[in-house]
DNA sequence: GTATACATGACAATCTTGTGACAGGCACTT
DNA sequence: AAGTGCCTGTCACAAGATTGTCATGTATAC
């Protein structure tokens, strides 16, 4: 299991450091961020996994954060965990109305911060990121990483697989050039729009003949993932 | 689609000159400003979308102004890549914390400008709600930007789904060619009005006899989606 | 019956996408 | 260090699909 990224967005730099300390000791990778605007930077950036989210905060603070996260579509997706100080009912209100998956209230223990991001960790990653993914005896495995049409294993590429994975945990839904370059290649990077087709080519020739069709182009719009004609 | 504007803010007129030239022949509407001043005067009056900031200014800085804008409430969602001279990564960090969403160090070509520009916009640009819209069988689900009737996938132009999709989230109303020509076409494109008919005509042909009758022709009028006869 | 409005098929221009080739970058070996 | 193999991103050109118009056929209203 490759370790997973939790991003830390705290404006006091001890209790990210405690809650790094914690999180690093049971396998996750971490990122600290001091402020929303860095956050959202490295966000972008690292795609993260998990966000665990100050609530108060100077500057924009953390719930305005996760709304704005929410809203776009590249990021709408990133679970988000609240902490806060105080632990009136309000702020839980809020919170989850911004688009918070859980909550925590100061003081936490660090097992508990553990054991409750794991269980979000668990509910929202969605299938084919931990599982493995069929359609139409095309398999796609995550655990090793690995491809194969009924059984058959598939020479496929770095990019061509993460572009298969996207489309397999994402199927019956369009996706324009610029929003595959956000999810499959990452935020930040500057690559030429056509460059999709190229891999898409590569993807389709890698896929054979029998799951061609799976892949499929929207005049006009960009590409999807399909079992139907 | 309206092209997106986008205020240069630099004091030495030739670099503005030169991204705005590589702006525009990349379809952006483009605004300059030579100082912060100026700047903050054009981003209420016009709103651009992006905002493309020197970082070394004479008076107020870029850095000041980024922060400024950051801090006001009609300005703190517009997307700011600062552009400077020195590669250093303190500025980077300086940069990224006064709530700069991405950084471009000079010299840069012009292609790497337009792209990362439009990586910036294209996460920053929040996401439509769609819903699908079904009915007597006829579907269509702008997700995956797809038409079914009963369940089987038509073949359908990018124009006529567009059109489609006007007449279905427009239901029992006549509309003109002018009007339509205005709403699925935009509005400033010069196109004679009988081509209207003719899209008409390939979207009955697509839907197809079962179909067909949706589409009612007004005499006299423009067309109309209606579920009666 | 005749004028008007709409439908239809054909077509060339224009856009979009598919494809093969290529050069640079990187990791690993020799 | 140089060599090798693999992966990537980009380009140029080919292939294909879409678009707007026109000429002509057909329905409709008066």
């Amino acid at each position: 299991m490759t370790a997973k990224t939790v991003l830390i967005v705290d404006d006091e730099a001890a209790i990210r450091e405690m809650i790094a300390v914690a999180l690093e000791m049971a396998d996750y990778r971490v990122l600290e961020a001091d402020n929303a605007q860095a956050a959202h930077a490295l966000i972008v950036d690292e795609q993260p996994d998990l966000l665990l989210l100050d609530w108060m905060m100077p500057g924009t603070n953390g719930i305005e954060l996760a709304r704005r996260l929410k809203h776009e579509e590249a990021t709408s997706e990133l679970p988000i965990i609240l902490l806060t100080a105080k632990s009136e009912e309000d702020n839980k209100i809020l919170g989850l109305e911004a688009g918070a998956d859980d909550y925590i209230t100061k003081p936490f223990s660090p097992r508990e911060l553990v054991a409750r991001l794991r269980a979000v960790l668990r509910r929202t990653t969605p299938r084919g990121i931990e599982e493995a993914v069929e359609v139409e005896g095309l398999l796609l495995d995550p655990a090793s990483h690995r491809v194969s049409s009924n059984g058959q294993a598939l020479e496929i590429g770095p990019t061509e697989y993460r572009l298969l994975q996207f489309f397999m945990t994402h199927q019956e839904r369009v996706y324009t050039r610029g929003q595959l370059l956000d999810q499959v290649w990452g935020g930040n990077v500057y690559v030429e729009e056509r460059t999709v087709d190229v891999h898409i080519r590569r993807l389709r020739k890698a896929l054979g003949e029998p799951h061609q069709h799976l892949i499929q182009t929207v005049r006009g719009t960009g590409y999807r993932f399909s079992t139907q004609l």
